[in-house]
DNA sequence: TAGCGTTGAGAGATCGGTCTCACAATGAGT
DNA sequence: ACTCATTGTGAGACCGATCTCTCAACGCTA
């Protein structure tokens, strides 16, 4: 039951009666090869079910066909979505792509990037655990590897990044709570390492400010990108003396947790609490009423950044280049209308 | 702005003093090295950097470190997790994850099957496309390449399995449906193609003949494992003359959808309509009522896959070995109970 | 002191391709 | 007839790491 070991060039040349080289130049169509000699070597090729060894290919020429992808975590549907878009892509271009999650863990995505190069892969499409630590992704930049970030970006890091205008659509959403008469608007966001929290917090204090709006750190509260965490965190910031008539969310693991922690504690969406979370998703069409959000395009990630990240592979040596999508918000029916005294 | 190349034994060895040998045996500790040798080669591997190259190592050693995970749909909640699952697993034994979806195309499958093995990869975990041709994956089996089969079982294929007992599941929603006084109950399911779809009919149309009820082909829909297909088969079963009284979907994205159509022709659930949908999800306690669901133990199938995986790399020869998981149905509150005279 | 085992380390083969280079054969141009 | 360009082909280097083989030095025993 050993494994048998593969054709290779060797025996189709010996199959065909000709040199390796001569071989690899018809297998390959390059340089010249008599076409008599070409069809003997494909015919053997075919016959013997030859199939090239990608593994010594890239040792000759520098890195395998693939493209490495770190999201924070394969199982929320934002990132499940751009994995897919991105193997699309890839394949597009004869690459393959190589998925590990670093699973919002610092020291696991160095591990993993470690892991990445030592295979040699083309090129890396990264959301970056933490706005914080990152030399090991400059350091992998200052060598060379082509990287693009997408969804978090670093801005003292010099590469090409694909991100929505995450302030910007955090403040629109709070803008239009404030719009419609709420005043205490609660926060549930992620642990402010993570570079789309802090943007999205600073949309959410920008608001607040720009309507003359007290930032009260009793309406903020952290949690990790899943549903329990969601709805510890909901429990928190409504069984407070105060409640908040508004809760924005900032991804829709949250927003789901929100949903689940309100229907507990028994207060109705909007009557007792209006919401808006970050990032549209299935549910959101699901409930009664259906839930207002910031809506990303969330299919022009991943394509976008592949195609920057060839073009990188290419050899593409331009500065960096950021793009930056904007959001959009979706008004469904979790908002309600407070009116107030003048 | 060149891809600086990567520091290589020789550096090591150079900067060490020492010849390529000594320094790989200093490296990676076999054979004999002085002391004061060994120091002086572990000090400039680490004041240079050295990370060693995974493609040499893989030409030499044979088959890169990598793990091959080939689902149907990468979007699919259910291979997300599993997707999770496999790569916690893999990294604990130091392998890498390469994801490459098949979309449900057969022939697409071919081609990244066909990928993998050029990529020399150590083994594979499939989920087939297809239960009627699979003559690609005959060969590799043959070959000797590692391959473990998930979700989807072809019983001529003599190589390891983990799946559920999908008919077994089917029957005891059908056969809940039918002890509470259903008579018309539609299927919403893959195309046939698929094994699952094809064991989880199997299950429905046993349990009706059990029980002595016609097979009725109206009440049959097949639909593509999206929202909107199945948004789509739910209205054409719906809106026939004589409306069924239950509804069974194979997977969680139907039954998704068929919430979504349910609620748009306005049929509310258990009153008009009893659901029960095969694979539990997150939706699933969301809606009110709560809809009953066939559970898989979906958090064990990636963990013994990849245990069954790497004991065939390590060499095991056993024959075949098939694990079925018993599915468990959580009644929740989406079956209603039908009287009828006797 | 001859003989032998142990320890240390280098030279070079090897994995499976790709590609440069050298060389031979052919035909065209002067 | 002689130079040259064009074609076709093979020998061998190379990518980076591993590993076998060979050999030298040392110390111990008889």
């Amino acid at each position: 039951m050993a494994r048998t070991k593969s054709t290779t060039v060797k025996d189709v040349a010996a199959a065909a009666n000709v040199s390796r080289a001569t071989a690899a130049r018809a297998l390959n169509g390059y340089g010249y090869v008599g076409s008599e000699a070409a069809e003997r070597v494909l015919e053997a090729a075919a016959r013997l079910g030859y199939r090239g060894n990608r593994v010594a290919q890239a040792l000759r020429q520098g890195g395998l066909p693939i493209i490495g992808f770190v999201p924070g975590d394969i199982q929320n549907p934002f990132f499940a979505r751009v994995a897919h878009d991105i193997d699309v892509a890839a394949r597009g271009s004869k690459h393959n792509l190589l998925i590990a999650s670093s699973e919002e863990n610092l020291e696991q995505e160095r591990a993993l990037l470690d892991n990445l190069r030592a295979l040699n892969v083309r090129g890396m499409i990264v959301a970056p655990a933490s706005a914080n630590d990152n030399l090991h992704l400059a350091r992998l930049v200052r060598e060379g590897t082509p990287i693009v970030l997408i969804d978090r970006v670093l801005d003292d890091l010099p590469c090409d990044s694909v991100a929505v205008d995450n302030e910007g659509g955090a403040r629109e959403a709070v803008e239009h709570l404030i719009a419609n008469g709420h005043r205490r608007i609660a926060l549930i966001q992620d642990d402010a390492r993570i570079v789309t929290a802090r943007d999205r917090q600073a949309g959410y204090i920008n608001a607040l400010q720009a309507h003359g709006l007290p930032v009260d750190r009793r309406l903020i509260a952290v949690s990790s990108s899943t549903v329990q965490h969601a709805i510890d965190a909901t429990i928190r910031l409504f069984s407070q003396p105060e409640r908040p008539t508004a809760l924005f969310t900032v991804d829709s693991v949250m927003t789901t947790g929100a949903l689940l922690a309100l229907r507990s504690i028994g207060l109705a969406i909007p009557r007792d609490v209006s919401l808006i979370g970050f990032d549209d998703f299935d549910l959101a069409t699901f409930t009664d009423p259906q839930i207002t959000v910031v809506a990303q395009p969330v299919g022009k990630i991943g394509p976008v950044a592949v195609k920057m990240l060839l073009d990188r592979i290419r050899g593409l040596s331009e500065p960096p280049r950021h793009v930056r999508f904007q959001t959009r918000l979706i008004c469904r029916g979790s908002v309600s209308r407070i009116f107030r005294p003048a």
